[in-house]
DNA sequence: GAACTATATTCGTTTAAGCGAATGAAGCTG
DNA sequence: CAGCTTCATTCGCTTAAACGAATATAGTTC
């Protein structure tokens, strides 16, 4: 359980998720590492229960599940007070923010 | 930080160690593992600032390090309620506790 | 000080995690 | 259908974590 949260990326995903579900090619952009690295993370975390997939015609969207339990609660908590913590995760939010406001149409940008 | 709790062993010696300090012997023979096993994640978990050593004589004792900020005590309260869940957990604190009845001289017993 | 006890550390090996590159699968578009 | 896009998966490799066995350290007891 706690092994899914103990790597740097996986991290930097779940933030980015906090706020609601995102693309998969948002992810690639916004954390700049390889497409088959997010997937790899993104089927790890889904295994672990820690987030769903939604598939929409060619895109995939990712949101964390809801909390399953009393433990996966305090871990969410836990992992929301640790992103206060560490200033690369305030990086990819804004990140993600000003790609938010570039691409502004209803589907996403994956170029 | 995460990755402190991401291992079977350690999480069992801080579950024993949350009811208050205890003797290295009483975790080698309560978790039933190797003596240098136990030393060397000890090591990890006082280098990672979750657990603090006092030596007293011959022995060491170590207890929860106090909480370093809100990121540490949401972790060990998270830990808490993991605690719950699991449980091989509770068996280690059942022979922690048979353990502290047979042996009940002033120092620690261990052979 | 010699033998013993409890704990810490080192060494070499094994095992698991993470990664890049390439490939596969599925859906869209023209 | 041909070609393109997005995402998932596999393969081989590299790196790091964990381990057992042996050894070192430091304090105790006789």
């Amino acid at each position: 359980m706690f092994r899914a949260f103990s790597d740097r990326t996986r991290l930097r995903i779940v933030h980015l998720l906090k706020p609601g579900e995102l693309c998969v090619c948002d992810l690639v952009a916004v954390l700049d590492v390889p497409q088959p690295k997010i997937s790899r993370h993104l089927s790890y975390l889904r295994k672990a229960g820690f987030v769903i997939a939604r598939k929409d015609g060619l895109w995939s969207y990712y949101q964390l599940a809801p909390a399953s339990g009393a433990f996966h609660r305090k871990m969410l908590d836990c992992v929301a007070t640790c992103f206060t913590d560490v200033p690369e995760l305030a990086k990819d939010a804004a990140d993600l923010e000003s790609r938010r406001a570039s691409c502004s149409g209803g589907k996403p940008c994956c170029d």
